[in-house]
DNA sequence: CTGTTAGCGCTTTCAG
DNA sequence: CTGAAAGCGCTAACAG
């Protein structure tokens, strides 16, 4: 009896067979459930027995088909949820949708373009009510307000030339600069770069930073050290052994991302185990990185906090969406990175 | 002209509008986006150019509550995204459910179980397809087939007591038990461990192959050196530091997961720079992390690929939703891991 | 307090 | 080849 179970074969309970078995009309049950105002107590009781003996679950893509009503999405694109960033990233973005009662539609980008472009489309068929997209770096068509039907489009982490969208941004020049210019005043001279992709809008930003620290002490960026475009560990830490093995290494090097830090920390560390290296360059590292400071090589991190950048972006969104704020006029927002001391 | 603006007011663009833009009746639209079956090539061409110009989009929500039809999403809950396994969990879902044209709508549970319970019923009441769901722990009423409207669960890193439904787990109790056994056949014999919280599953049966290995060597865990509970690396951390400080402290440390081997880490590096530590423990490490193996603590790492674990899970739900499995019968999968050498 | 009607955007019949 | 009607599940608006 309480086993019921009355579904049509495969298909789903729905307001008339609760209403049926409370033997009530389909209104009655839909006014209980939105709060029971205008309901009598006892009808009430009997609705929600029905409901929880049927299993009844309200359609919620029926509901936001009604005037008025919204689908209670975002659409949110990331370009590599295996990156321990991004997965910070979600969860600040996820923390404060579930306070605003929206939940996330989530998409991995892989850095690849065609892939956006898609998840996008397809975001926008699905009726969010808004986007937050940390984008791959392309031509950005298929991000104008027109692809988007208009809906509010947040980018995060990066930017993209000649789209104009509310955009939650590292203060990633400054941030590098101060870095650098920290590890300047303590001496060094010799600086060496390690970055990942040249088409990121970050990468050249946190590049731009590192050079204008160097030219304000009067030097300029030696192409020998500078080495970009390295997009995971394996990579990174070629370029950081090919670093170590120049005639004339840094003393400093400077690492754009977390990817690039870890490859460089594995590289220092064989080198030392190999007893190539015996004073290890100072690393400036951009992103925080779990034990990088428990490694004896002398450390600067320029922190920040990827939940943090998440939350901002989510909370810029809503306030588009709850008509806060509605100048057409697109806002960055630059989130603070804190330079540390020179660890270890 | 190309820059038309024809929405209603706050409202999206309708099937209607694009058949009255183009002259023909909502049908024809309708067939020519679905592969343009039975319509003249020409009508198509003025179709489509209808829907650019005013950028519509199908509304995928109202098409799939269509009979027949199906959401094309499925529910994803997780207890941390914070955590960079748990990220990569995600990502292998994801990238298999857009193998499958299938797209996630994800939840963080933050470990508290009433999150999961209403996360979960909203998935169901969006009409998600399946769902995984990485449990927190506790009773599991919520994920009842009955309450799921008897949608395919499947369950993933840990399993729930009284909860049948097709699961995903590590093979944490062998894992366990072979790298205890390792680093006892290498000499060690007294041997602490650090965990996580004793209600999850995944924590239990990683103590008991640790147990095993023990047993079988004539052993058995000393309390005093048994810590379970650490939930973060902080907890960890001082966790560890407790067993530094013990009379008799041990030569080897098993760290259930990766939170609890990264507060080792940290604490063995601080207790090595104060000085109170000359030659550090051996760690057994349940779970890859980065840099762990640069940081000159001997260490044997049981590596399994978190990616791989929640690719398993998504082909496990699409063998339900294809109907290629239908038997009612729970299946269990564990995913090997794979027991390093000491390095370091 | 409760039920009937109508229609959200779409597509499967069924008629032309 | 094309259109009109009908209905997926739900709830405002309007009776009663």
């Amino acid at each position: 009896m309480g086993d019921a179970e009355p579904r049509t074969a495969g298909g789903r309970v729905t307001v008339k067979e609760v209403a049926d078995y409370a033997g009530v009309s389909a209104m009655t049950v839909s006014r209980t459930l939105s709060g029971g105002k205008n309901v009598r107590a006892d009808v009430q009781r009997r609705v929600m027995d029905a409901v929880s003996a049927l299993g009844y679950h309200r359609n919620e893509n029926a509901r936001s088909m009604r005037p008025g009503h919204t689908s209670g999405l975002i659409g949110v694109a990331i370009t590599n949820l295996g990156n321990p960033y991004y997965g910070g990233f979600a969860l600040g973005v996820e923390e404060v949708a579930a306070t605003y009662g929206r939940r996330i539609l989530l998409g991995n980008t892989g850095e690849v373009l065609a892939r956006e472009t898609q998840l996008i489309s397809d975001f926008v068929g699905r009726q969010v009510e808004g986007l937050i997209v940390v984008p791959t770096g392309g031509a950005g068509e298929h991000l104008q307000p027109r692809a988007l039907g208009h809906i509010p489009l947040v980018l995060a982490a990066r930017s993209i030339p000649g789209v104009s969208a509310d955009t939650v941004l590292l203060d990633d020049t400054s941030g590098a600069y101060e870095g650098t210019k920290r590890i300047l005043q303590a001496g060094h001279r010799r600086v060496a770069f390690l970055g990942n992709s040249v088409s990121v809008s970050t990468a050249t930003r946190r590049f731009e930073g590192f050079c204008q620290a160097l030219a304000e002490f009067g030097l300029a960026p030696d192409p020998d050290l500078v080495l970009r475009g390295q997009q995971d560990v394996p990579a990174a830490r070629r370029a950081m052994e090919q670093i170590l093995q120049h005639s004339a290494p840094p003393t400093a090097v400077f690492s754009a991302n977390n990817r690039n830090t870890i490859g460089a920390l594995e590289a220092i560390s064989a080198a030392r185990d190999a007893g190539s290296v015996t004073t290890p360059p100072t690393l400036i590292a951009f992103d925080d990185v779990e034990l990088a400071n428990q490694m004896n090589v002398p450390i600067l991190t320029i922190s920040h906090d990827p939940k943090a950048l998440g939350a901002e972006a989510a909370r810029m969104l809503f306030s588009r969406l709850d008509g806060d704020f509605t100048s057409s006029e697109a806002r960055i927002f630059n989130l603070a990175v804190s330079v540390g001391n020179i660890r270890s």
